[in-house]
DNA sequence: ATGCCCTATGATATAGGA
């Protein structure tokens, strides 16, 4: 099984890019997060018509995610339990779905702007809240695989960015930050490394002052597993010539591999 | 080479991204 995790900064203005992925990367699983339209905008006959069960949470300009399934597309669960506001308003950052028996959370973590801003507060009580949610699934289905994919707007350690230097200050490398990371992992979570197809495992680069060219990247797109889910990837790697030519978003797909076959085999009686 | 910011919106500027 194939899945991958793309931040497509808007999903109207990248759907030709994103068909033709599909149709190129052919994955089984897709979570996307940026979709930047509301539910009804979203555009769900040409994704159906490769094949696609899709799971939509958009409200419009700012944020949404969804799930894209081609081996079932169930119980799906949109937000966080306690999940906060943000200005008053429940934004569209988290969807949840059962996809051929694997666990599956797409999800894009509010940036945070600065710290000390509201929004970094906010950021922070999301993961929270995240690792809440999650806890609870893993808790009760301690042996199914899951993991959480997607941008999660903050960079493990300081080899996840090209210069550490340039962000002191900033978010995405604070320590409140890494430690609501470290907190996601002590539930039990893998951050799974994907190899770079070239230079740096990066997911991201931004669009200004040829970052991608000059290696100005950050790896902040993640792979957060249980045991389950771990022990079955038998790879994994980041799609940078998605990142490439025109038209594209500044986020490249993160992709993995998985044998859930060979991990749903019983322990007892197994050679190792 | 991959090449010097992009997207959506009560739009001709602005907010947000990270």
């Amino acid at each position: 099984m194939r899945i991958a995790t793309w931040n497509v900064n808007s999903v109207t203005a990248r759907l030709d890019r994103l068909l033709a992925w599909l149709e190129l990367a052919q994955p089984d699983v897709v979570a996307l997060q940026e979709l930047k339209c509301a539910d009804a905008a979203f555009p769900t006959m040409p994704v159906q018509a490769l094949g696609y069960e899709v799971a939509t949470l958009g409200t419009g300009r700012w944020n949404g995610v969804a799930l894209l399934s081609r081996v079932g597309l169930d119980e799906v669960t949109h937000g966080l339990t306690g999940q906060p506001q943000y200005e008053g308003a429940d934004e569209p950052r988290a969807i949840g779905a059962t996809c051929g028996g694997v666990r599956v959370w797409s999800v894009y973590v509010p940036n945070g702007r600065e710290p000390g801003h509201d929004h970094y507060g906010y950021k922070l009580e999301w993961l929270a809240a995240l690792r809440v949610t999650v806890g609870a699934e893993l808790t009760a289905e301690p042996s199914r695989p899951l993991a959480i994919i997607g941008d999660f707007n903050v960079a493990p350690t300081d080899d996840d960015v090209w210069d550490i230097s340039v962000f002191e200050g900033s978010t995405h490398v604070t320590e409140p930050e890494r430690q609501a990371l470290a907190d996601l992992r002590e539930l039990g979570l893998a951050d799974v490394l994907p190899r770079a197809l070239k230079g740096n495992p990066y997911t991201f680069w931004d669009y200004r002052n040829g970052a991608l060219h000059r290696g100005w990247g950050m790896r902040i797109d993640l792979v957060y597993a249980n045991p389950a889910f771990a022990g079955a990837v038998t790879d994994a790697y980041i799609d940078r010539d998605e990142r490439k030519g025109k038209g594209a978003s500044d986020h490249a797909p993160v992709v993995v591999d998985l044998d859930v076959a060979a991990q749903a085999i019983p322990a007892a009686g197994a050679e190792r």
